[in-house]
DNA sequence: CAAAGGTGTGAGATCGTTACCACACTACCG
DNA sequence: CGGTAGTGTGGTAACGATCTCACACCTTTG
């Protein structure tokens, strides 16, 4: 082995060291600043000293030194986002419609997510601004990454959540959603209905809780604490629905969020319960297996593409005019009736 | 309003422009190199200038700017991945098996969709060239992207799918999972047994297709080509399948992925057919909902966080050390049986 | 014919961080 | 006491792209 000759491979040998703009210039006999103006599509450059320039690139395959350029600009073309579980397919949908939208104004979209931990938001919030993101878009969980990122001029949004005062936000009408779903429970004669919930200052646990006591109060019904369940961030939502179902059961389950939707759905499954003769069930967000499973879940459904879409345009419009007012944008849910909700029979 | 005298609002006015490492240094009374080191911890400091340096740092809030350490480090600690669609859970999980890895080892994690398309590919992989990310993990469409990479000395880790020679790769044994669906189903009865898979060359689909084959071979039982749908990529599955379910009717289908498993239980279900009565269905991969319907979903599992975390690791361990010879991993799945197979009876 | 204006180019400084190198100082050894 | 070794520091030149400026060249016009 070691007596056969070496065959030539210069190609292969070197770690090729990329291109760079210099590389370009000498090749097409211009100064580096001619052809900084000719890649970049900024300044004067004649046609045919573009041309050249642009074909000279385009087959030593240069690729602009992205570090460098965001170093140069002060600014960079990476969005940052922040979600609270990408696991979630609510987040991993808003993460979708923000992509949509940045990748055609020609912005590149890093997701980072935090657990639902203000520590780890804001190491996202410092990730970004490493990296001189021009914007973030976040599902905040404390203000800190907020106010961190806009004391440095980083424009920010806030999706689905809204936390900061004065931030531009795009939010669900959580209030109406949840008043819909108690007022469908209402209308089919349950009086005994439960509301599944998270244990946050939110706008969309507090919006959702709101929307549901005003449904009842509506009706002139009593809220009776012990059905309203609250969990905490993190915390098991288990034991709480199981008790939930084992005591002075409820008619009816208002489950704010798709994750307690699907913990409930399971125990009332494996309790032997069922849809919707024992027990009616209405979730806030709608998911593929909602649909699916038999019968389909009754729920509010959001529009989360559109949320994500709508959270990046009002940000490419701050990052446009940075002096504009802050705005805040509202999205209808609706109610989308299935089989897992029915009339109350005694 | 005009009238009113402008309140002082130093700390407001300005867009406070971010503290740089000159700015330590000067505060703390040293030069910038030796901020430096204190603060990248590499090379000699004394520890009283470090923790003078570290305070007044961390008094004055300062991130470091990582377009310049890039920059000058010519590798920046973001590791790039491409996966095929982020809103498919497999992906979805897979990518967060990586980016578990990848921050214990203190990387970020970039995520790009393709949309298995290979134009969408390459721009990937050029903005991470772009970027001077040290390593990509993907999911290959063409080997153009992942070759561009390794040319300029960018680790590449292929993952579920093998594409190129002589680069790392995780996968799982295709050909075993499906030989054993297959099987399952063969000894359950059933000999016009359906294979619903993607019409491409990928190491996934051509092992899977393979593993089908194998079982039916070694049952001696020929392969009827009407029953193998191939399906390609970017078309509607709907009408094959349809097809499929309408002629000469298969006892059991094998669907080869998440997707065509799903596109085939809503047709069988809109169809008024009946798992396992009418028809058999097994899944490779295994999803949430495939456990939450009724019957649930046989299926072939994979473990796809621990493919994710794998490939993550061999990415790092690549980066360590960049000459040694190519690993390939094989992970293997497992079959579970749920409710939606059953003895064919006639 | 001088002045003014457009067109195209290149020199050179700069963005913030790092790394190489030289140097200064102390300490210990033969 | 000269010499080697270890500590700790700062000067300076990069990294690659951009951008301001000055300048050179053409027209056009009062």
């Amino acid at each position: 082995m070691s007596a056969s000759p070496q065959p030539h491979e210069t190609h292969e040998l070197g770690l090729a060291q990329p291109i760079t703009l210099a590389d370009i210039a000498r090749e097409a006999g211009t100064s580096p600043s001619t052809a900084s103006r000719a890649l970049s599509g900024r300044g004067y450059v004649s046609p045919a000293a573009r041309d050249r320039l642009l074909a000279v690139a385009d087959r030593l395959g240069y690729v602009p030194n992205a570090s460098a350029r965001t170093l140069k600009r002060r600014s960079s073309r990476v969005i940052g986002v922040v979600v609270s579980d990408l696991g979630n397919q609510f987040y991993a949908r808003l993460a979708a419609g923000i992509e949509q939208t940045l990748r055609e104004a020609d912005y590149q979209m890093m997701v980072l997510g935090d657990n639902s931990e203000g520590d780890e938001e804001l190491d996202g919030a410092r990730t970004f601004l490493a990296m001189r993101a021009p914007g973030v878009i976040m599902t905040p969980v404390s203000s800190d990454a907020g106010e961190l990122l806009r004391s440095q001029g980083v424009a920010v949004v806030e999706v689905d959540r809204r936390l900061t005062e004065g931030c531009d936000a795009v939010v669900i009408d959580n209030e109406a959603g949840a008043r819909a779903a108690t007022e469908h429970l209402l209308s089919l004669g349950h009086t005994r209905i439960a509301l599944l919930g998270v244990d946050t200052e939110w706008t969309t646990d507090a919006g959702r809780l709101a929307g549901y006591r005003a449904a009842l109060a509506a009706a002139r019904l009593p809220a009776d604490d012990r059905l309203i369940v609250r969990i905490p961030v993190h915390v098991d939502a288990d034991e709480r629905i199981e008790a939930l179902l084992r005591d002075e059961r409820p008619t009816a389950i208002f489950a704010a969020n798709n994750q307690l939707a699907e913990r409930a759905w399971r125990l009332i499954r494996r309790r032997g319960l069922h849809l919707p003769g024992d027990l009616s069930l209405v979730a806030f967000d709608d998911v593929p297996w909602m649909q699916m499973v038999d019968p389909g879940l009754t729920v509010v459904e959001q529009p989360t593409l559109e949320l994500g879409r709508c959270a990046a345009k009002l940000l490419l419009q701050r990052l446009e005019s940075p002096s504009l007012p802050p705005a805040v944008e509202c999205l209808q849910p609706h109610l989308l009736v299935r089989g897992s909700t029915a009339m109350l029979v005694r």
